[in-house]
DNA sequence: GCCCAGGTATAAA
DNA sequence: TTTATACATGGG
């Protein structure tokens, strides 16, 4: 990868097995908006604006330093993907195809309290409405900064009572904020444990919250803490491995199971008639 | 109006 | 241990 500035950031050439609609918009993190410029968002205090032209990745309003410090983990573009999308290929006929219908899918390193509490908000709820309380959330509660609103912290929000979120609109959903952000800012659970803890451990951790069951568990450690061995399972998944994997478990799909299941994902979306 | 959204807590079988 | 229902809200 080489690394150049331009007159609104930096160009960074040579950036393979990325596409950005396929890993800012595929329901890993709701805070990307698809604008005329590309896709703009905020993470780890930062806000930038990322659009992909072939092998050439432009993000404005970055610099070399930030790119090495944040966008570059953020983007997990350390990690061959294209190496362990041939490694998954192999795993299973129906894998060799979904791996390769959104082979641009790579797995965020979001900041962990986001992740967690965006998940807690995506329970039982879609997409578009998520978007949006994740948006009031920020706009209420976050720090103002160019650009944006960072997200509140777990500190910040352990100050409140439920109630007081009402103006997000999150519904039952408000309380289960306010219990996570007050377990974590207290260290009654340890987020940055639970990247090395025993997987079983680790979303034991989790699950002290109230509102966090194996799915938010899951999908935390998954896009939060980069446990890329994590492969939740919603209703949907459930349904996609029934028909497509009856012979596999979720542990049969190895150390990127989590990539894995962003394939499965995303190819199971596409062929709904799949399911019948 | 009705259905449901990348679930979970709670009570009951 | 498994199965049913409520939960807040808003888009289709």
């Amino acid at each position: 990868m080489e690394i150049y500035k331009t007159d609104t950031g930096i160009r960074v050439d040579g950036v393979t097995d990325l596409d950005l609609a396929q890993t800012l918009d595929c329901g890993q993190s709701f805070r990307w908006v698809c604008g005329e410029n590309g896709f703009s968002g905020i993470a780890f205090g930062r806000y930038a604006v990322m659009r992909l032209e072939g092998e050439s990745l432009y993000i404005d309003n970055a610099t070399e330093e930030n790119f090495e410090k944040i966008w570059k983990p953020y983007l997990d573009l350390e990690l061959d993907y294209g190496e362990i999308r041939r490694q998954i290929a192999t795993l299973h006929p129906v894998l060799r195809e979904a791996s390769a219908y959104a082979p641009g899918i790579r797995i965020l390193r979001q900041e962990p309290w986001e992740a967690l509490c965006t998940f807690i908000i995506s329970q039982n709820n879609n997409i578009k409405r998520i978007k949006g309380i994740v948006e009031r959330l920020c706009e209420s509660f976050g720090e103002k900064i160019d650009g944006g609103y960072l997200f509140p912290s777990a500190e910040r929000l352990s100050a409140l009572e439920p109630e007081e979120l009402a103006p997000i609109r999150a519904g039952f959903r408000n309380k289960y904020i306010i219990d996570a952000a007050r377990k974590v800012a207290s260290n009654e659970v340890e987020l940055e444990k639970c990247r090395s803890l025993p997987y079983d451990e680790a979303r034991a951790e989790l699950m002290k919250i109230k509102g966090v069951g194996v799915k938010v568990a899951d999908c935390t450690l998954l896009f939060g803490l980069h446990r890329i061995e994590a492969f939740p399972v919603d209703v949907w998944m459930k349904r996609a491995l029934e028909k497509l994997f009856p012979d596999m478990t979720p542990a049969d799909f190895g150390e990127y199971a989590g990539i894995a299941q962003q394939y499965i994902f995303h190819y199971s979306r596409m062929h709904p008639e799949l399911f019948g």
